[in-house]
DNA sequence: AGGAGGAAGCTTTTT
DNA sequence: GCTTCCTCCT
């Protein structure tokens, strides 16, 4: 049990050293587990540092998805996966999920196919597989919902593809399922260490308690249970939103009897101040086992509280203080952070820092592996390495447009349907397709030969090569670079950046391999890697968000890091700035209803707080737009449970109330009915009210001018208008939630 | 089949 | 306010 900054990764390192040098044991012998690349990376370098590049490369450090991933490749064909099985991301099995719900006949209004597979991916994280989820299911929802599970399932399979959850459990099946396969790990790895060990969810833990075997599980009667070390802090807990337990870190000592707990609780990392604050907030947080975390790097400074009026002024505030904390010399930017609740707050950060010309750096936000062009390329290598996965097939049909339209695509799936075939085998025989344009079955049979083609040249081909060839040879690039849209010109630049990925990805493979002499130890333990395949690029992709690639370095005093707090966990700074501490902000507003939502929401306050090592803001914005309007939020309530001792104020709000509301119920209810809008219903907590319309008021549109309202429909937030805006514009149909009018 | 235009959705957090 | 998805028209 370790607290915030009381050196758990050191821990882990160092025991892993102890293990090596003290008591004899192979580097092939030890697996270290964490939750995030980031994490699993740093923990590499550290045991590089300490033992050697060879005992870095040789014992398993990684994630626990990287690590399911390997034992798949290996094993998975016993539970009929191909060894180059694709894995799915949540947008994939999302699109995936939304065709079975098609193809289910179920009403998208009703059945929502992202609830769907958010509810799927929860019952997979809960090892309830769909025949006992069936079993259960009480109401409609969830019988359609099981339905709907089961062909998920069915398609994932036959599309040779896992989504992020199945790699777990479906390894949790495998090595219950076959005893041998769990021995084999079982001799193999004889030490297991996990950190982090709180934010691990149901199916996390059955796969440790599989690696490791208990004495009374009768399978392991041959093997002795190996040594588990997990370390874990449940107050750093922010990952219950997608099924981790803090009961699996309470109750280690009841799930592993002959247990030994070791408290650390003197914090290396902050000052005295620091610490106490983020103490008080996290006392509030009920049933939690009480914690003394001290330091000895004395009193230090108090925190700095700032009020803005609004978001840009305080993140002028921030980039102001930064300014002047570089120019007096007191820090570097590279050891400055920023943190906010949610992405969308970056980005008034980046306008300031652009205007100002601070260099910064955002980890996370916008994916770079998300971006459309990108995730076109990557179907393509996807289907390259996998002909039957049907999610990456489907995208790429008609990608460059090449005369496939939805007509064509959706005769392929009847007759797939038919045939009791996969789309893909289908494809290959659209002459017997009933119903299938002569033009369109041209086109197929031209798509496949172009599949074949790039499909010829891959076994010889380096990843980069591949992505070139994709690149041209699909005519996807002479496509964008025929375009006259700017935004094109964008997409060829991110496709470059891309094949700049993949050749990057290449020379770090390379080096990988010199470093690692080939082992002789018998055992085949880590795969060998040779040259780097297709596949190997494409795990590598699905694995690793490029969240984890950079937290910055220093060369010329570096840059200001700016991320969620969900992606600070783990990192430390010698200033750090909290941002946007207002309720309904952080604390999000969803979490507000609910005590254990918000306890979480407590927890991530207490995490964000003890990241600083001496310098920490607190700030908020008494006003913030969201969604194009207003909305005035009150103090965070973590903010008072900050014992005021411990604050400087260096501008304090001047409880700047909301204007007066405009027009709520204001005298035109006369107007006939109509459905008129009835004003609450507000979604947002203290947002500015919606105008209230009638037909014939007259309103003021932010770029369409002055217009007259014509129609009012809907109630609530669902209130739409139609307003005539006069010859030029014409009439136009409004949200009136959202739109940018005033009434006059 | 392809494109334009409009409506809906979005802002939790990640492997 | 911005982006993606859907629908309708050509």
């Amino acid at each position: 049990m370790a607290g915030a900054g009381s050196g758990k990764t050191r821990v882990l390192t160092h025991r892993i050293a102890h293990l090596m040098a003290e008591r004899g044991v192979r580097p092939g012998e030890i697996l270290a587990i964490t939750f995030t690349n980031k994490a699993a990376a740093e923990m590499k370098e550290r045991i590089q540092a300490l033992l050697g590049a060879r005992a870095a490369n040789t014992m398993w450090t990684m994630t626990f998805h990287a690590a399911c991933v390997r034992i798949l490749r290996r094993e998975g064909h016993r539970l009929g996966y191909p060894s180059s099985f694709t894995i799915y991301d949540s947008a994939d099995s999302q699109r995936l999920m939304q065709l079975v719900c098609k193809e289910l006949d179920l009403d998208p209004k009703r059945y929502p196919p992202r609830s769907f597979s958010a509810q799927v991916s929860n019952l997979k994280n809960e090892l309830i597989d769909y025949d006992t989820f069936a079993g259960q299911a009480q109401n409609d929802q969830e019988k359609k919902l099981a339905e709907a599970y089961r062909l998920y399932q069915t398609r994932l399979h036959q599309a040779g593809a896992a989504d992020f959850d199945d790699l777990i459990m479906v390894t949790v099946n495998l090595l219950q399922m076959f005893p041998d396969v769990a021995e084999y790990y079982r001799r193999r790895f004889r030490h297991v260490l996990v950190d982090e060990y709180q934010d691990t969810n149901h199916a996390q833990y059955t796969l440790v308690r599989e690696l490791v075997g208990t004495t009374e599980d009768p399978d392991s009667s041959t093997v002795t249970p190996s040594e588990l070390c997990v370390v874990g802090d449940a107050d750093q807990s922010i990952y219950a939103f997608r099924g981790a337990t803090i009961r699996n870190i309470l109750e280690f000592e009841r799930d592993f009897p002959s247990a030994r707990t070791i408290l650390l609780e003197q914090n290396y990392r902050s000052t005295q101040t620091i610490l106490s604050a983020a103490n008080s907030v996290i006392e509030r947080n009920e049933g939690r086992t009480p914690k003394n975390l001290w330091s000895q790097q004395g009193e230090g400074t108090p925190l700095v509280g700032y009020v803005a009026d609004n978001e840009h002024e305080e993140a002028a505030y921030v980039a102001g203080e930064i300014d002047r904390l570089t120019d007096e010399g007191v820090v570097t930017p590279s050891q400055v952070a920023i943190f906010y609740r949610t992405n969308a707050q970056s980005r008034v950060f980046e306008d300031v820092f652009i205007r100002t010309g601070l260099p910064y750096k955002i980890v996370g936000g916008v994916r770079f592996y998300e971006r459309k062009e990108i995730r076109d390329v990557l179907a393509y290598l996807r289907v390259l390495a996998n002909p039957e996965d049907t999610v990456s097939l489907r995208r790429i049909l008609n990608v460059p447009k090449r005369g496939i339209g939805a007509r064509a695509e959706e005769a392929v799936e009847l007759f797939a349907a038919r045939e009791r075939t996969t789309f893909a085998q289908a494809l290959r025989r659209v002459d017997e397709a009933p119903g299938i344009a002569k033009r369109s079955a041209n086109a197929v049979r031209d798509f496949v030969a172009l599949l074949d083609e790039l499909a010829a040249i891959v076994p010889d081909s380096t990843p980069a090569e591949v992505v070139e060839a994709v690149l041209h040879r699909t005519g996807y690039l002479s496509e964008l670079t025929g375009s006259k849209d700017i935004q094109d010109e964008t997409r060829v630049e991110n496709l470059e950046e891309f094949v700049d990925v993949a050749r990057e990805f290449e020379n770090t493979f390379a080096a990988l391999v010199e470093e690692e002499p080939p082992e002789d130890d018998g055992e085949e333990t880590v795969t060998d890697p040779g040259e780097p395949t297709l596949v190997d690029f494409l795990e590598r992709i699905a694995l690793v968000a490029d969240t984890d690639q950079i937290p910055e370095e220093d060369d010329e005093g570096g840059v200001v890091t700016l991320m969620t707090l969900h992606a600070a966990k783990g990192l430390e700074f010698p200033v750090v700035f909290l941002t946007g501490l207002e309720d309904g902000v952080f604390p999000h507003n969803r979490t507000l209803g609910d005590k254990q939502q918000l306890e979480e929401e407590r927890r991530l306050a207490y995490v964000g707080l003890t990241r600083a090592q001496r310098l920490l803001y607190v700030s908020r914005a008494a006003v913030r737009s969201a969604w194009g309007t207003p909305s005035y939020n009150p103090a965070s309530r973590f903010i008072d449970e900050i014992p005021s001792q411990y604050v400087e104020w260096k501008r304090e709000g001047a409880a700047l109330a909301p204007p007066p509301s405009r027009g709520i119920g204001g005298g035109f209810g006369s107007s006939g009915f109509g459905g008129g809008p009835r004003g609450g219903g507000r979604s947002r907590g203290s947002a500015s009210p919606a105008p209230s319309l009638s037909v014939g008021d007259l309103v003021n549109h932010d770029s369409f001018g002055m217009g007259r309202v014509e129609l009012v429909e809907g109630g609530g937030d669902k209130t739409k208008a139609r307003i005539d805006f006069g010859a030029d514009i014409g009439e136009k149909d409004l949200m009136v939630k959202y739109a940018p009018i005033q009434k006059l």
